[in-house]
DNA sequence: TCCATTGATTATTGTTACATTATTCAAGAA
DNA sequence: TTCTTGAATAATGTAACAATAATCAATGGA
């Protein structure tokens, strides 16, 4: 059977601009093989802009998939202000539960920050890591738990003792 | 002035293999314009494995720019389990200081999990955002808070109450 | 002999090109 | 009218390319 020509003109025809799975235009980045997967879940997912909430809720029950009425947020760069800089830490005990910290605790540290009096730090004294307040008075330097059944020490009474950054955020499990 | 040749077999010469910034092959992936600068800084910065350490430390004074002897974490990995169903919210109040929920803390909430008896939750009440601990029991649901000093309610009493999604991690800043 | 210079050689890199696929439009057919 | 089919155009993954980077070895002068 022969089939017929269906010619004419098109007006206005073809794939609209904008409905690709971005709305926008893309680019190609190179990116190392280890990594493309995890590019493209970021992509995909979108975790560079998950939904925050403040205390009021819209009208009706909205939905994270919604536009954020009060904002995105990206994880790493709300955590991570420096990244060559930063690295975690897991807690233990429970010496510093005055500042929030619980056993079992992964602290945000960032080495690139000052360690000023009042900030807690994360010190190793003779091979192990530990969390404490920086106090510096009088010419000294203390190094404070949060927890009046410890004591405090002073920060050059220990032969290694490393001064290794200033702790910004707590992450604590439920 | 005429330069002369400078012929001749260059066996193995040229630049070796894993020679890039990455130390692997690329391969190109599209990425949106307005995301390109982002994942480009993901890419740089290797977020997606800051070093974490334990509790003993390696000889020395180990840099976070070693080859991490205790393990890479990815936060948004760690923190976010089902992008499509986490959100954040911002708390308010001591209501929570039990659970080590501190005022203006952080709230990781996963809507895909099951509100079970123990797990602490956000819900909606009359427009405004709360977070309580969940209680089951003899047929009724509770809204516990972590605080003697406020007041439980159960879940059915008020008439606007939506149960959000359960608290997966606290991130309290310092 | 020793080594700086210089072209040869090969990988990296950012971008363009392209073939395939996806999506929508409108002329004909039924 | 409604359906079918080809036309039109954007999206997509990847190959290709030109420019750059990094290393090797022959040459020639000190």
């Amino acid at each position: 059977m022969e089939m017929a020509k269906q010619g004419g003109k098109r007006v206005g025809a073809g794939r609209p601009k904008g409905t690709n799975q971005y709305g926008e235009t893309t680019k190609p980045v190179r990116v190392p093989i280890s990594k493309v997967d995890r590019v493209l879940r970021f992509l995909r997912e979108r975790e560079d802009e998950l939904p925050l909430y403040g205390h009021s809720v819209p009208a009706g029950f909205p939905s994270p998939a919604d536009d954020y009425a009060e904002g995105a947020l990206d994880l790493n760069t709300y955590l991570v202000r420096e990244p060559t800089a930063t690295f975690f830490v897991r807690a233990r005990g429970d010496s510093m539960l005055g500042a929030g910290i619980h056993d079992g605790d992964l602290l945000v540290v960032d080495r690139s920050l000052e360690a000023s009096d009042g900030k807690v730090v994360i010190v190793s004294i003779n091979g192990e890591l530990t969390v404490k307040r920086l106090r510096q008075a009088k010419g000294e330097t203390w190094l404070i738990p949060e927890n009046p059944d410890y004591p405090s020490i002073t920060f050059q009474e220990q032969d290694d003792t490393h001064l290794w950054g200033v702790v910004t955020n707590v992450i604590h499990s439920l």
